[in-house]
RNA sequence: GCCGGGUUAGUUUAAUGGUAAAAUACUGCAAUGGUAAUGCAGGGCUGCGAGUUCGAUUCUCGCACCGGGCACCA
């Protein structure tokens, strides 16, 4: 007999080799239905396999969250089956679950294309009404060797496990798959579900390795989950900015223009000269000195900071005049630290904070331009912190209270916080000097607990000069982006042969604080117009009002006299005196999402008011016209959303 | 850069091996109005290059660009 303890600690007894499943009827036949697999001591089982010792379980019904990846990867392993029948010489590599769905790198001689989904996904339905049972089965290395011998993706797979470590495999009929498991029993449990694109990707994530097919799917446990889900994906498309970038004429492409070179139009302008005073200002009260410095520096510059062996294939190619080569720049480190270095500093003078808008070009490589969010020309809102030691935690701090004043001012949702560390085996990318990066990676660390920060460790992800910390957000379309960093830095200082004076008269090196702001106007743009779904807030709104007169014969003394009202404090609008008809107009300044809309009729002419419907809603309020203009000086100066 | 897909008017879309349509936008005329589309008229389009064909926007190939994914992201 084994003991089964539950989550609320009941404990029940059981023959040795009763699985799940059972457990699961012999409390009730509803929940064994809605049963999709266990959890025990915390790892994944299957409801089909034997229990063989006491242990704690516990059910997980197909409303727990823990279900999906369950079911995701088990349609995984069903679409790998139907794409084996269907294209016999298939190999395959891996197909977990995913955070929305599953997908499943293999590789084919035959080219498969989205066509090709529809007549996958009707396998995937004969196999499920096939009601194959998913079994477990634990196999020796040349067992599994044997199994997979004409499968040499798996085979490389199988070399990676370690030895000693278990290795199984799932079989449902005739298809068998390397895998730790987490599936549901049956074939026929696999019902809903939908496959969305094909894709490529390369085998193992690495460039140099083949590029296989990869098929992205989503699975649920009704008909209205999958469409609900298919739904949100419809949502965010709509969201896009390049689709609302287009629409509300922020910004253009043109080929001419050259490749992931937008044009801002004057929508998209007035935005950013809004984000643009905003920043400089929140730079000025925290203390930072502003500098201009040009876009294209000696190749020596970049020489001298490391730039240039590693970067610069990802750049521009120099421009080679008489005796000088000039880079378009790609970052403004190394400018900056000639700031530093242009007098003598005295340990007094430290914090110095530099920042700048940074006009910065990098050739991005072409698959990687998106919209606004990766181009090849961008304005970055940049600052460099020369810092003595002893202020490394409190500039840190101080550059992180700054971040976050900025992201609750435009409502920015961060993802997630990315501590980037060197990886110590890359001595090719990372300055070699274990003392230097220990010394920082646990300042880092140190500055992040004390600010009750958590984070994602990403080993590899460092800067060649330091560790960093990333604050990352999510796109529309599910993309994880910087949008903010900060930078521990104590090479690029040593190589500029930056000091200053302590107060015993030594030479010391100051240390340097990288600090990327909200990314570039350009990449903020882009996110702020998802966020916002085109319908910006007042302070940041192109257009804050549209005025329409009733009848530009009767009404127009008055509008002038609330244009010039509008026009004294600045605050933008569109005067629709267009002869059309009223909700015509009233239809347009909705479509373009202009945050107030005003109509001046007879009633408003003759009580000196204001009718006004804001974005979005339907009803109106009649304001006076002086408490309508303070009505939207608040909301400016609030940033009210 | 790589894998697969796409490209029709300013925009969103339709259609076709016999030279293309609608909505909207634009221009003109008429309409003077109260919270999401007034009516009529007009001009405007098959990304580029090659091949197959009597004839290609349609089929094939190449290029460019767009969008999805992967890799990259100082």
């Amino acid at each position: 007999m084994i003991k089964i303890t539950f989550p609320d600690n009941s404990v029940r007894e059981y023959e040795a080799t009763t699985t799940a499943g059972q457990i699961a009827a012999s409390i009730s036949p509803s929940l064994r239905k809605k049963c999709v697999a266990a959890k025990l001591d915390g790892e994944t089982y299957e409801l089909n396999r034997p229990i063989q010792a006491d242990a704690h379980l516990e059910l997980i019904t197909n409303d727990n969250e823990a279900a999906m990846p369950v079911l995701n990867h088990s349609t995984a392993h069903l679409m790998a089956q139907a794409i084996k029948r269907l294209y016999p010489d298939a190999k395959f590599g891996v197909g977990p679950a995913i955070e929305e769905g599953f997908y499943y790198d293999f590789d084919t001689e035959e080219k498969v294309t989205d066509e090709d989904l529809t007549k996958i996904e009707k396998m995937m339905s004969n196999i499920a009404s096939e009601a194959l049972e998913i079994t477990r089965k634990e196999i020796t290395r040349e067992e599994a060797k044997a199994l997979f011998v004409n499968d040499a993706y798996k085979l490389e797979l199988i070399e990676a496990i370690e030895e000693g470590e278990m290795i199984t495999v799932y079989e449902q009929g005739e298809f068998a798959d390397l895998c730790a498991g987490g599936h549901v029993t049956n074939t026929k449990e696999i019902k809903f579900f939908k496959l969305l694109t094909v894709a490529g990707a390369y085998w193992r994530g690495d460039s140099n390795n083949k590029m296989l097919t990869r098929i992205y799917g989503y699975a649920a446990f009704s008909q209205k989950d999958v469409a609900a889900y298919l739904e949100i994906l419809q949502e965010r498309k709509e969201r896009d900015h390049k689709k609302l970038g287009k629409e509300l004429e922020i910004f253009t492409l043109n080929p001419l223009s050259g490749l992931g070179f937008p044009i801002l139009l004057p929508n998209g302008a007035t935005i950013r000269k809004q984000i643009a005073r905003y920043v400089t200002e929140l730079e000025e009260d925290y203390g930072f000195q502003h500098v201009f410095t040009p876009v294209i520096g000696s190749v020596d510059l970049y020489k001298t900071s490391g730039h240039w062996e590693l970067y610069k294939e990802d750049n521009f190619p120099p421009i080679e005049l008489d005796h000088e080569a000039l880079f378009l720049r790609p970052m403004s480190c190394p400018h900056h630290m000639l700031v530093y270095g242009s007098k003598m500093r005295s340990y007094r003078d430290l914090p110095i904070r530099l920042a700048e808008e940074v006009i910065q070009h990098r050739y991005e490589a072409s698959g990687a331009l998106t919209g606004l969010e990766r181009v090849r020309a961008m304005t970055l809102t940049d600052a460099h912190l020369f810092v003595r030691p002893d202020q490394i935690k409190q500039e840190f701090a101080h550059c992180l209270k700054m971040i976050h004043q900025a992201v609750e001012d435009f409502g920015i949702e961060i993802a997630y916080y990315s501590l980037s560390l060197r990886d110590p085996e890359d001595k090719e990318k990372y300055h070699d000097d274990d003392a230097m990066w220990i010394k920082a990676e646990t300042m880092l660390a140190e500055v992040l607990d004390e600010n009750g920060i958590d984070y994602v460790p990403m080993t590899g992800e460092a800067a060649f000069y330091g560790p960093k910390l990333d604050i990352q957000i999510k796109t529309a379309l599910g993309h994880d982006l910087t949008l903010s960093t900060i930078q521990l830095d104590f090479l690029l200082p040593q190589r500029f042969e930056l000091s200053y004076i302590d107060e015993n008269g030594e030479k010391v090196t100051p240390v340097v604080i990288h600090r990327g702001f909200i990314s570039t106007y350009e990449r903020l743009l882009a996110y702020l117009i998802e966020l916002y779904k085109g319908a910006f807030p007042m302070w940041l709104a192109p257009t804050q009002v549209t005025i329409i007169p009733v009848n530009n014969n009767y009404h127009s003394e008055y509008v002038a006299e609330i244009v010039a009202r509008l026009k004294k404090h600045r605050i933008r609008f569109n005067l629709d005196d267009r002869e059309e008809k009223l909700g015509y107009k009233i239809r347009e300044s909705q479509t373009k999402k202009v945050p107030m809309l005003i109509v001046i009729g007879d009633k408003e002419v003759e009580s000196k008011t204001i009718n006004v419907r804001r974005y979005g809603q339907d009803d109106q309020q009649t304001l006076a016209l002086e408490e309508f203009v303070t009505t939207i000086l608040d909301e400016i100066a609030n940033k009210s959303r």
